[in-house]
DNA sequence: ACGTTCCATAGTAGCAGGCG
DNA sequence: CGCCTGCTACTATGGAACGT
C-alpha cells in the first residue's frame, strides 16, 4: 500500500532528527539571527528595484551575517550571475567575482564587475545585458539547470501580484526576498533519506496557501522537470514529505515560533498543525492521482498530499492540474 | 460579524530609451 | 547633458474568501 511508504518516509525522517539533534540549536539560532536582520534586510531591499528577468535571493547564511550589509544572490532563469551588497547608506555595489567563468560559459556574458556602483553604469550596462538577452543558458550545456529554470519561472509564478496559475498560493520570502529553505536532511533519494547536517536539501518551493486565518498552510513542494516511469510523482512526493516532516519538527521544536512568524504567519502556530505536501511536475502519461485526499498523522498534526501537474511555454504556465482546490 | 491572508486595481515613482 | 515619454516594479486600498 503506497500510504505505508509515505508513512515509512516520516516514521524514518522523525527518527533521523531524533538521533541527531544539532539542528535544534542551530535553527533556533537561525531564526533569532534572521529576525533580528529582518527589518535590515527589508529595507536595503525596499531601497532598490529588481530588474525583470533578474531576481533577487537571500541564502541563510546571508540573512544571519546582515548586520550592516547585507548580500543578494542576483538570478537569472534560476542561475546566480552576480552579488549584490546592499549597505545601510544606499550605496549598493555589484560583483560578479566567481561567477565570470560560467556568465561567459551559460550566457556569453564577458561583463566583470568588481563592486561597483549598482546605480553607476557599469552595473546598468550589465543590467541592459541580460534585459536584452533571449532565454536561459545555451542549450548545449542546459543540463542540469532545468530543474533551477522551472523552480525560478515558478516563484515568480507565486510571487505574481494577480492573475497567478496557482490562486490563493504565495510562495514564502525572508524580508520581501527568495528564500530558499534549508533542511538538514537529503531526501533527494527517493529510497532513503539521510541526515546530512548543514549540507542538507533544500525545499524545492514553499508556499503558504489558502485564503487567511486558520485556512492558510505551508506547502512544501518538490518540483521535478520531468514526469516519467522511472521518476514517478510518488517518488517526489516522498521527497517533499521527508521535508514536510522536518518542517513540521522545526515548528514543534524550541525556535518554532520565530519560524512560524518568519514564514508569515502573525498568530500562534495552531493546535493542530496542518501542512501539505505536493509534487510540482510537468503533465504527462504518468500523472498519479491515487494520493489524492491522502492524510499523513504525525503525532497531533497532519501532513495532507497534492499534486500539481503543468503545462508550460516559454517559460510560462500554460495549464494547470492541481488537487489545491482554488485552482 | 471578525480575523487573517491573498487578490485586484489604480496610482506612484524610478528607470530606459529617444531626441535634440 | 537634460527633457520627455513609455514601461514596469512597487505601494496603497478595498474587497474576497474562508473558518470560527
Amino acid at each position: 500500500m503506497i500510504q505505508r511508504e509515505f508513512n515509512d518516509v516520516i516514521n524514518k525522517t522523525r527518527s533521523l532528527l531524533n538521533q541527531n539533534d544539532e539542528w535544534r540549536n542551530r535553527y533556533e539560532g537561525y531564526a533569532l539571527k534572521i529576525t533580528k536582520n529582518l527589518d535590515f534586510i527589508k529595507s536595503v531591499r525596499e531601497s532598490f528595484r529588481q530588474w525583470h528577468p533578474l531576481t533577487v535571493y537571500l541564502n541563510t547564511t546571508s540573512a544571519q551575517n546582515a548586520k550592516k550589509t547585507v548580500v543578494f544572490d542576483l538570478r537569472y532563469y534560476g542561475q546566480t550571475v552576480a552579488r549584490l551588497t546592499g549597505h545601510e547608506s544606499g550605496k549598493h555595489k555589484l560583483s560578479t567575482k566567481g561567477l565570470e567563468k560560467n556568465n561567459l560559459r551559460d550566457f556569453d556574458c564577458d561583463i566583470q564587475l568588481n563592486g561597483v556602483d549598482w546605480v553607476g553604469s557599469e552595473a546598468a550596462e550589465f543590467r541592459k545585458y541580460f534585459k536584452h538577452r533571449k532565454g536561459p543558458r545555451k542549450a548545449e550545456n542546459n543540463s542540469g539547470n532545468e530543474e533551477h529554470r522551472l523552480e525560478s519561472m515558478w516563484l515568480t509564478e507565486l510571487l505574481k501580484k494577480g492573475g497567478k496559475a496557482l490562486p490563493h498560493t504565495k510562495a514564502v520570502e525572508i524580508g520581501k526576498v527568495r528564500f530558499p529553505m534549508p533542511t538538514p536532511v537529503s531526501a533527494s533519494n527517493h529510497k532513503s533519506v539521510k541526515y546530512s547536517g548543514v549540507h542538507g536539501g533544500g525545499i524545492d518551493i514553499f508556499a503558504r496557501t489558502g485564503t487567511g486565518g486558520v485556512n492558510t498552510y505551508l506547502c512544501i513542494m518538490e518540483l521535478k522537470d520531468e514526469n516519467v516511469k522511472s521518476e514517478p510523482p510518488k517518488d517526489a512526493l516522498k521527497q517533499s514529505i521527508a521535508y514536510a516532516t522536518f518542517i513540521r519538527e522545526l515548528l514543534r521544536s524550541e525556535g518554532g515560533r520565530q519560524w512560524w512568524t518568519l514564514f508569515g504567519f502573525n498568530g500562534e502556530i495552531p493546535k493542530q498543525l496542518i501542512l501539505y505536501a505536493a509534487c510540482v511536475m510537468p503533465s504527462s502519461s504518468c500523472n498519479d492521482y491515487s494520493f489524492k485526499e491522502m492524510t499523513l498523522d504525525i503525532d497531533e498534526d497532519v501532513i495532507k498530499l497534492h499534486y500539481i501537474y503543468f503545462v508550460e511555454k516559454d517559460n510560462m504556465i500554460t495549464e494547470i492540474d492541481t488537487s489545491l482546490k482554488w485552482a
